[in-house]
DNA sequence: CGCTAAACGAGACGGTACGTCGAGTCTTACT
DNA sequence: AGTAAGACTCGACGTACCGTCTCGTTTAGCG
């Protein structure tokens, strides 16, 4: 496995060009109109891709629109490391606030769309995007809790849900901004709580 | 008001009973198979009317389904009233975790599918469901303050969406539970905030 | 009749002027797009009228074709009265072609179209407009063969339909011309039949 | 021609099964039920085709109706060839009107309904069936000519359109019989001519 | 170098739902 | 009772995509 090429069979191999060709299509597509306008004829056309060819790689529309959006957002947004877990946390969401009003935000409600009907597509979404930066995420929390920056008992995964949940739910209601001054504003409300502070 | 007759011109007045057989209609198809089963076609079937009727009352599948779920919706759930406004606050959001977790939320996620495509039924969600709860919950957190149970100068709309928003982005992406006690830890972690508390 | 009042039941009488309306507002439509546009929806719409009203009185389409075609067309192309029986009949051929060029020829063939499909319309055009016109043109024929210039045994019944029959399908296939100069020579075949003349 | 092999496009072929039965399933309909009875749906449910198909081959009901009926009725009824043109063009007459007062007649003047409403099925009707058939009757009018039965300055057109125009118009408005009798007779009167004969 | 096998384009096919139109029936208020 | 208004059921329209299928063509590795 380590040294071997990928074992193949006989037969012409996957045709490369055709694959991004498609994948590019169906980002475009996803981003112009979203998941009205995106529909594996309309993907097959524009790639130039036969629907044959489409369906071959993968099973729905879902599973395309996940590989699709995955592909160009995995090297985005990498999460900042700098002296300050909280100042980290803040350039973070900043970032994907940032990101969920322009194109993204369009490709990432339309994959939630898909996902509500396929399940398949919801698990994707969440292995394949969610997870990874709720584990970078983690990661932030423990270094603020080891600074001392965050209190120790904390639940991560609320914590987590309560600070990006507001922004998935501004995503796809759009009842409040997601502006910087929002977004900042977000923040402090969560790490300072609700309740009164005793002065120190 | 108080005396007038409902002013109506001629014609056949509509049918009311009609009317209630397609809104039960439309409820009964989004509960049991979601936005996939929901289709103008069974709506039709399943309610006994015709297709025309119901496009003559709700100019798209965004309305109807709207105006089915806030007619069962609109009575269920009313804020608590207690002497603690942090007490209510858990409550209600126990409650709406519930409804959530049950057919309320196959209902709220197939109307959050149907308005990222169409704005009006964004707006009519966001203006008839999501918007007067938050004014009720609004309600809360001012006798919160009041009381001193609640800091003064919190951002009351991001406070909302940060402990709605995690139910709701758990709704859509099931990535965490909806349980009584993950709640009630999600109320505590926003309540008390990220940053260490001094010592009392 | 002359002095008596029409006896009448109780209740509001037929208002004339809606029916009149009705009338004309079905032959407009027919003139105007033929049997495509001849809706009772839209004669409804143009006349004023409700479709309740028109049903009332009229119990199919093709009732109320026919009645608004005879009612317009009743008056028109009377047989003419000259010395000769084979001139009158040339000149009503003319008459009866130059009205299927124009107008009344997409009456007709918008209610022959409806004839196809309702019984009760072949009926009533035959009835109505066909055997009349028939009637008219048998004493033509019958005053030829008195003055010598039909041959006695004709069977006038097919010599009619020769010579209208030829017009009518004219009308409904376009194959052949309608023109003045085309009906003379049909007239002038049929008169002379086809087979060889002994010189006299 | 002879030799060389179907010219063909890349793609799945067309289904010539599908296609048989989608043209037999329409020559049924308009058999039983005329054209109120010839719906692109029915055609669909009883050939087995989705709609979609159908329309994929025909631009509407009339291009359907006419191959319909021009496949089957194809090859009915070629015109007689013995020693006398006038005995042929007798046969051949009768031989239309018995077709006419059976199935044909049903699919003709239902084709002739939608010919009114669809140019285009008009000049397919036109082309397709009753100019052949008037080609083979010139042939015959002339074969008639050369032998002395007929005499030699008529207009075939014309005389063509007395012959047949009865028949079609007794097909359409059913005023007057089509029997073997009848025809003859009416043969008889167009060949004889309306005016008297001078005693040979 | 020819054989085998998969990838690929093209596009036909059976379906489901769409949103619209017209037919003909009905219920109501007004005259 | 006649009429205007208009709600209602029903059936068909023509269109858009779905996901599957059957072709002919291309592109590799293997014998």
């Amino acid at each position: 496995m380590s040294t071997a090429v990928e074992a193949r069979g006989p037969g012409r191999p996957r045709c490369e060009g055709t694959k991004q060709a498609i994948l590019r299509a169906a980002y475009d597509l996803l981003e112009e109109g979203g998941i009205a306008a995106f529909t594996i004829e309309a993907v097959a056309q524009r790639s130039g891709a036969a629907k044959t060819t489409i369906y071959r790689w993968w099973p729905n529309k879902g599973a395309l629109a996940i590989e699709s959006f995955l592909q160009v957002v995995e090297k985005q947004n990498p999460f900042p490391q700098s002296a300050s877990a909280i100042a980290d946390l803040k350039t973070q969401l900043r970032g994907v606030a940032r990101l969920f009003r322009g194109r993204v935000g369009q490709l990432v409600s339309s994959i939630m769309v898909e996902a509500q009907t396929d399940p398949e597509t919801r698990r994707a979404f969440v292995d394949g995007y969610l997870n990874p930066r709720r584990a970078a995420a983690r990661k932030v929390f423990e270094r603020g809790i080891a600074s001392g920056e965050l209190r120790a008992g904390l639940d991560f995964d609320l914590a987590c849900d309560a600070l990006y949940g507001a922004i998935y739910m501004r995503l796809l209601l759009r009842h409040g901004g997601l502006g910087d001054a929002a977004v900042d504003l977000l923040a402090e409300t969560v790490l300072d709580g609700l309740r009164p502070r005793p002065a120190p």
